[in-house]
DNA sequence: AAAATCACCAACCGCGTGGGA
DNA sequence: CTCCCACGCGGTTGGTGATTT
């Protein structure tokens, strides 16, 4: 029973890569470029398995790596960006030139969630602690940050963006297992004034309360830009989640 | 100075998924 | 339609250096 091994681990090192392994794995992508990682272990010489060595070029040998401390901008944005996307670390590394999935979860789980509890914040839920303990005893959220949508003030970010977490569960879907959880991001409904891409109110665009005040995505907002009718901020919220139509393509949100 | 504990992070493991046969 | 393979992802583990006792 089980699945079958990726590779013949009878042959294959285990363990920390030497200088001489780095050497022939990136001799070998440069001459031949990256794809086809079964083969790659044999062609290159390198008694690892494909996986191994796919691991070991995306985390350690891309030339296009930063390295290197994280900035406080960055920190922000895992932040916001682990808020509404949750574990997701590939979507949240593909958003962060020069990071990769396994640094930013290990980072994340070594410096952001300890920096989140000293705030008083539950890093699961992004919701203040006292709050989560108290509405752990009546509702059931797992650490899918949809939930947050829960609380008041994401709760209007989570709405005007139509955000359906399958993952926020709540009583009723507790008791109709049957109903259709899929997750999906649509316009809000609304065409009122959309308080929900301020950041706690005080009018930042929602790409720059996800600390993306140079990108392109930034209306130029500044903290008075969001007009009578809000609509132009929130689509451009929806293009820099990759929105089209104002459905969630979440594939433009990998890296490319 | 030695032992114990903590913190960090590279690497591994198992599973889900898409595509081709 | 089903099966198999390869890839990619997220969770977890284990080694190592730093810090504390």
């Amino acid at each position: 029973m089980g699945r079958s091994p990726c590779c013949e681990k009878a042959h294959t090192n285990k363990g920390a890569w030497t200088k001489e392994e780095d050497d022939r794995l990136i001799a070998y992508i440069r001459a031949h470029g990256e794809g086809c990682w079964r083969s790659l272990p044999k062609a290159a010489g390198l008694l690892r398995c494909g996986k191994s060595c796919r691991l070991r070029w995306i985390n350690y040998l891309r030339p296009d790596l930063k390295r290197g401390n994280f900035t406080e901008e960055e920190d922000e944005l895992i932040i916001k960006l682990h808020s509404l996307l949750g574990n997701k670390w590939s979507l949240i590394a593909g958003r962060l030139p020069g990071r990769t999935d396994n640094e930013i979860k290990n980072y994340w789980n070594t410096h952001i969630r300890r920096k989140l509890l000293t705030r008083g914040i539950d890093p699961a839920t992004h919701r203040p602690l006292n709050e989560t303990a108290q509405d752990s005893a009546t509702t059931t959220t797992i650490s899918f940050a949809a939930s947050s949508a829960i609380k008041e003030e994401d709760q209007k970010i989570s709405t005007s963006i139509g955000i359906v977490g399958k993952e926020s569960i709540n009583p009723v879907q507790e008791k109709c297992p049957d109903l259709n959880l899929e997750l999906r991001i649509s316009p809000p409904s609304q065409t009122k004034p959309v308080e929900s891409f301020k950041s706690g109110g005080r009018g930042v665009c929602f790409s720059c309360s996800l600390g993306l005040k140079d990108s392109k995505s930034c209306c130029s907002c500044g903290m008075d830009n969001i007009g009578p009718t809000g609509a132009g901020t929130s689509n451009i919220a929806y293009d820099f989640l990759g929105l089209k139509n104002g459905v969630l393509d979440y594939r433009s949100l990998e890296m490319k």
